[in-house]
RNA sequence: GUCCCCAUCGUCUAGCCCGGUUAGGACACCACCCUUUCACGGUGGGCACCGGGGUUCGAAUCCCCGUGGGGACGCCA
């Protein structure tokens, strides 16, 4: 059995979504689990819907997930191969010579200036209902597709369709057969909105006289809301917009491992390795899947929990650094590197995904934290809230500070002393240091804030 | 309109191929527990075989027909 190759081949015309990196990535796992090769082949012939912008989003998007290209154009380690070029705009004197071999075959013809495929059979006139016109139809065999995950598929072929533009250029179906012929393509797997096209796929590859490759249809990812499957537009689409947001790429990839696919029993948080030695064809669901964004952060949320703590601090920096000009951002970014280590590293456990992180931990960088107006009130309305404060700014002037447990030890001595519990003055100490109401162990807060700014803040809470 | 694909909790799914399960898990939801807030975690709960016909002692599982969902029908990819 030769080397399996297959191949994902997207269009630089949208941004990179949700739907095209799955494709991708179960193109990889495959490529990766037999030990076959992965090819990214740029279709690009679509001159005025292309730019290299997009390009660069699928460069960067693929990149980010991790997966890897063994063939197909230079970026980084990524690229190269004996079957290039890997963009179908450079690829113009291979489509001419296939296209001679189809017309030495007698298999084309031209009419309105474009190059039209000449399907074998008879030809009649029908009025069609859906385009309002009369066609020629073929009476042709119907094209059988053994696909790997639906089994046997068969649809009938029955209008010529062209093959090259009058302008010229070669269409899709053309160029993506040449090039799954010229690139030894072994398999083909795409989404289930090609269903409908392999019948054409079929029907150039037999015209060729070359293998037809073996298909493997996925179903397709519908939009969380309302009808459809996802496109570029809809909410949530973008892979590029989970990297923006400092999602952990290995819980995105994870995710859409199972959106499709499971390994057979009740995992879903699997290492890739295990994935690869587990992915197969035949264990790709047959229905297609609705996006649940709830679901992905659940997964990157146990994802955040597993991250070392110096891979943690030097991803919160990472995210700081691409907020910007944001005045947190900036705040965060230029406090000491240890305060800095401190503050995010009390924080991970807590957080759901790195872009909470910038709202959660204002407060250590900037003492201009706001206050919320709500949680003040409701607490300020019952007990002697105050007074607390005062008590535990006392306590706090003379505390140990050198651990967490010596600041509990400190809150529960004084606590004691008044008859009172913990609780009554960790709420509002939280509010008064922090203006909030949520947030990481009051005692860890203060012995990373440092005895000082805990007692500014104490001291002047009541005037905020 | 024609053709193609699909159909288990709200969502992702196991079970289907090789008929016999209290139809399992996860996310979300609710309750309780843990607790020093909020999370995490733990325990429990509600929640599904689209409908109708067959075949069979027995159907989520096999067959047919409906219905529903999705896709394709471009000189887009």
């Amino acid at each position: 059995m030769s080397q399996v190759r297959v191949r994902f081949a997207p269009s630089p015309t949208g941004f990179f979504h949700i739907g095209s990196a799955r494709t991708a990535l179960f193109n990889w796992l495959y490529a990766r689990h037999t030990g076959g090769v992965f090819v990214l082949r740029i279709e690009d012939t679509d001159a005025a819907r292309n730019s290299e912008e997009f390009l660069r989003v699928i460069y960067d998007s693929l990149t980010w997930l991790g997966l890897n290209w063994d063939e197909g154009p230079r970026v980084g380690a990524c690229g190269g191969g004996d079957f290039g070029p890997y963009r179908q705009s450079e690829r113009a004197a291979i489509y001419r010579e296939y296209l001679d071999k189809l017309k030495a075959a007698g298999r084309t013809y031209e009419k309105d200036g474009a190059v039209w495929f000449k399907l074998l059979g008879e030809r009649h006139e029908v009025f069609d209902d859906h385009r309002k016109k009369t066609v020629v139809k073929v009476k042709n065999a119907p094209a059988v597709i053994d696909d790997r995950i639906r089994g046997r598929v068969e649809r009938t072929e029955d209008e010529d369709f062209v093959i090259v533009r009058s302008d010229g250029t070669p269409v899709f179906h053309f160029v993506n057969v040449v090039d799954d012929i010229a690139m030894n393509i072994t398999h083909v797997i795409r989404g289930e909105d090609h269903l409908s096209n392999t019948s054409k796929h079929v029907e150039l590859f037999q015209a060729f006289g070359a293998p037809v490759p073996a298909y493997a249809h996925i179903p397709l990812i519908l939009k969380q809301n309302g009808p459809g499957k996802m496109s570029k537009r809809d909410q949530g689409a973008l892979i590029e917009e989970y990297q923006r947001r400092g999602f952990l790429p290995e819980a995105l990839v994870n995710f859409l491992c199972l959106l499709g696919w499971n390994p057979g029993d009740d995992r879903e948080k699997m290492p890739i390795a295990e994935i690869i030695r587990l992915f197969d064809l035949p264990g790709v669901n047959q229905s297609n899947a609705r996006f649940d964004e709830k679901k992905l952060a659940h997964m990157n949320l146990a994802y955040l929990l597993e991250v070392p703590p110096d891979a943690f601090v030097r991803q919160a920096r990472d995210y700081f650094s691409r907020l910007g000009d944001l005045p947190a951002a900036r705040a965060a970014l230029v406090a000491a590197p240890e305060f800095f280590r401190e503050v995010v590293l009390l924080c991970q456990p807590k957080l759901k995904g790195l872009e909470e992180l910038p709202a959660y931990s204002a407060y250590f960088f900037t003492e201009d934290y706001s206050v919320d107006a709500k949680v003040r009130d409701k607490l300020l309305a019952k007990g002697d809230p105050l007074a607390r404060l005062r008590e535990l700014a006392k306590t706090l002037e003379t505390a140990d500070f050198s651990s967490d447990t010596a600041i509990e030890e400190a809150i529960k001595v004084l606590a004691a002393v008044h008859g009172l519990g913990f609780g009554d003055y960790q709420s509002i100490a939280r509010l008064a240091v922090s203006g909030t109401n949520v947030g990481p162990s009051i005692t860890g807060m203060f012995r990373v804030l440092g005895r000082d700014r805990v007692l500014v803040r104490l001291a002047r809470f009541p005037a905020k």
